[in-house]
This record gives structure tokens, C-alpha cells and sequence, in this order.
DNA sequence: TCAAATCCTGACCGTATGGTCAAGACTATG
DNA sequence: CATAGTCTTGACCATACGGTCAGGATTTGA
């Protein structure tokens, strides 16, 4: 019987442990994805027992299932903020460079959303057709009026948010192979990446 | 005992049945990554029994690290294509085609690659810091001749073409996003992409 | 046609996995 | 410091998994 399935822990042992956990899952289901994933390697990586584990959770889909949660949560919230503006073009790349900060800063959501992904989104394909697709109608809608009124290129606003999404998302994603190509004392590879993108979305995006 | 280790399937049924293993592995494997996959899977899959798969196949290990094998030669060709020319945005557009067509037409490869990366790229490692990083150096250097003689606009030579990896993967690794962003009906999805991508990259590229 | 080679499978083995439970250990609070 | 409520775990269970093997079925080639 899980004691932490409510919103929020109460005790304060409750609040540790549920965190403790999720982080530790988190780590696992992000590199070997919900199937490939155990729930012994979550344990052992959150210092717990398997027992222990199901004690503040009912089962390895409802850890899971909380992960994937809490990450759409904030997933959409940037492209929200992507609003009308006098300068549509920094306001596109301002949006790419919050991404872009987003793959440095959370790679492991990153790579937790795109194994779902992969994997065919069993789990929140209803948040894609839903929520997701909604909230990009509008913001495309909005690019389109750029379009039209002139401010920008004419693109299409679907694939420009599409670029967005891969060329920033590639560098949490792809993390090992980019390291492998650049090697693994480039460290200014995010700064890099965000000078890149910003030439060439603007370049795009210029009327 | 695997029959089939070798090079080439001797008898009519055993490239017959190595191929249909192979195919039905590729489904699996490039849908749940190595971890998620089992062996009953592949068998239901291809409509044989699973001692059966065994006969041709050492163990889970080998299906996969032929499926990675064929993949990693197929995956550098494009690349190894590009060459200097007196069009060189012409040149980088029409790699970026040519992976975009991999996209839509080898989706479950692409996703095993992405399947692989994603969970740190264990069995192929060596091969990304190897000749993957080799060919890459070589034709950044390409590139960077093309932006030293002003041939192309000033970009960085990895980070451009870790976007055009990104940006034509995503069709393959995404797809399950894009149908849903979309809506299932939108055929022309990777035409449109073309388009997109072919003016991102030239706006990008031009001096 | 017929024997040798190849192909196929039911039954089985040891281990891993998701999950349960009763009983003991710890913690907060009067 | 007592005790009710909370937390933790060793032992256990049923199923799934990777893999083996003996022996039977099928194909091949002379």
C-alpha cells in the first residue's frame, strides 16, 4: 500500500524517500527506457530495497508513470511562452535557446521523454494528441502570422518547431555521440551549439 | 550451435530464415532497445519457435550485433558522399536529402541507432570515437575550407552537421510526435520537410 | 529411393523479475 | 519513556527470460 501515491508526502521521511526515489528512476528509466528498466536497478542506485521502494510506490508503471508526469508538465511550459512580439525572430530563437538550455540542464527528462517516445508513447500518447498537439496548433497559428504579415521567411511553421525540437534535444539525446565526435574535453560544446543555432535559425527566419 | 555465424547463409532455407530472424529482430529490437527485447518476441514475431531462432543464432547478443554491424556501414556512406565541389551549398543540401530519405525509408534502423545512443552506446562505442569520428573530422575540415574560402557563410562544422542529423532523424525517431502533432493524415510530411529543411539550410549556408 | 545432412521443437534448467507479506525497527509525540 | 503510527526488510511466490538438449521431422543429393 503506497503511502506516497497522494499528490504531495506528508511526514518527512515520506518527502526524502519519494524524492530519493524518483531521482534514482529517473536515472535508470532515462537510459534503458520503461521495459529495459528494473526495479532492483532502482534500487540499487536509490540505496534502498526492493521492498522499500513498493512501499512508497505501487509498482514500477505508477514510478514511471509520476516521471512522465512531472515531465510534461514542464515540457510545454516554454512553448507557451512563445508570444506575439514586434521582433518575432528573437522571440523564435529565445524560445530555441530555452530548449537548448533545457537538454543542458535536464538531459536525463530529455532522454526519458525520448525513449517514450521511441518506444511507440504508450504511455502519453494521449498527451500528445492532446495537450501537445493543441498547444502547437496555436503557436504555429502564431508563426503563420509572421508569415503572413511579413515579419518572417515564409516557413512552415510546423517543421520550423520541429527543427527546434531536434536540434536542441539532440544534445541531451545524443549526448555519447557527440562527445564521441567532438571528444570529451570540449566543453564549451553548449555554448557552441547555441551560437550555431542562433545564426542559423535566424538565417531561416529572415525575411 | 548457430549455423548462420558466418558470412554468408550456405543453404536456400538458411538465408531464408537468417533474413526473416533478422527482420523481425530489427521490429523488435528497434522499438524496445536491447533490454527491453526478448527473444520470445523476436520468435512470435517471426513465426518461429524460439529454439529455433537459437539454432541460427548464438543469443540475443549476436542478432543484435549483426543488426548494429550492417547498420554502422550503411550509416557513414552518405557522409563519405560528400565531397568538395564548386556548389557547396548544393553539396551539404544534398546529404541532408539523402539522410532525410534514410528517415523515411529505413525508420526502424534509425531507431535502433537512437535506441543504442540513448542507453550510452555500449556496443558501439568504439565505433563512434573510431571511424565515425574520423570521417566526421575529415569532412568538418571539408567544410571549413568552404567557409575559410567564403564559399559559405561562417558555421561551425560540427554543430552544422550535428543538425542535420538531428533535424532528418527526427522523422524516423519522432515519428510517433510528428503523427500525432500533425494528425495521422498528413502524407506529404516528409515532402514538406524537404522543403523546410532545404531552405533552412541554404538561408544557413549563404555567404 | 534412401541415407546423410540439415532443420525443428517440446520439455527442461537456472536465474531474473515484479510483487507480497508478516514481523521487526524506528520515530514522533503525549 | 511508553506507545501508536510509520518505516524497513528477509523470505517468499509466480511468472518471464535466456539458453540447452535429445530426438524427431524434413530436405538434399547421389
Amino acid at each position: 500500500m503506497a503511502r506516497a501515491a497522494g499528490t504531495k508526502g506528508q511526514t518527512r521521511i515520506q518527502r526524502e524517500k519519494t524524492e530519493q526515489i524518483l531521482n534514482a528512476a529517473l536515472n535508470v528509466f532515462s537510459t534503458y527506457g520503461f521495459r529495459g528498466s528494473t526495479i532492483d536497478q532502482i534500487a540499487i542506485e536509490a540505496g534502498l530495497s526492493k521492498p522499500n521502494i513498493l512501499y512508497y510506490f505501487d509498482g514500477k508503471d505508477t514510478i514511471h508513470g509520476v516521471l512522465l508526469a512531472r515531465l510534461l508538465e514542464s515540457w510545454l511550459e516554454p512553448l507557451e511562452h512563445m508570444q506575439d512580439s514586434d521582433d518575432p525572430i528573437s522571440e523564435i530563437c529565445a524560445y530555441m535557446t530555452r530548449k537548448l538550455e533545457m537538454a543542458r540542464d535536464f538531459p536525463r527528462e530529455s532522454r526519458l521523454f525520448a525513449n517514450e517516445i521511441l518506444q511507440g508513447a504508450p504511455h502519453i500518447i494521449d498527451d500528445l494528441t492532446g495537450p501537445l498537439r493543441a498547444l502547437t496548433q496555436r503557436k504555429a497559428k502564431l508563426i503563420q502570422s509572421w508569415v503572413t504579415s511579413g515579419k518572417i521567411a515564409p516557413v512552415d511553421p510546423y517543421h520550423l518547431i520541429f527543427s527546434i525540437w531536434s536540434t536542441t534535444q539532440h544534445y541531451a539525446d545524443f549526448d555519447v555521440q557527440v562527445n564521441a565526435v567532438l571528444g570529451p574535453q570540449s566543453s564549451d560544446r553548449f555554448e557552441k551549439a547555441a551560437a550555431h543555432l542562433d545564426h542559423m535559425f535566424r538565417a531561416t527566419l529572415k525575411p
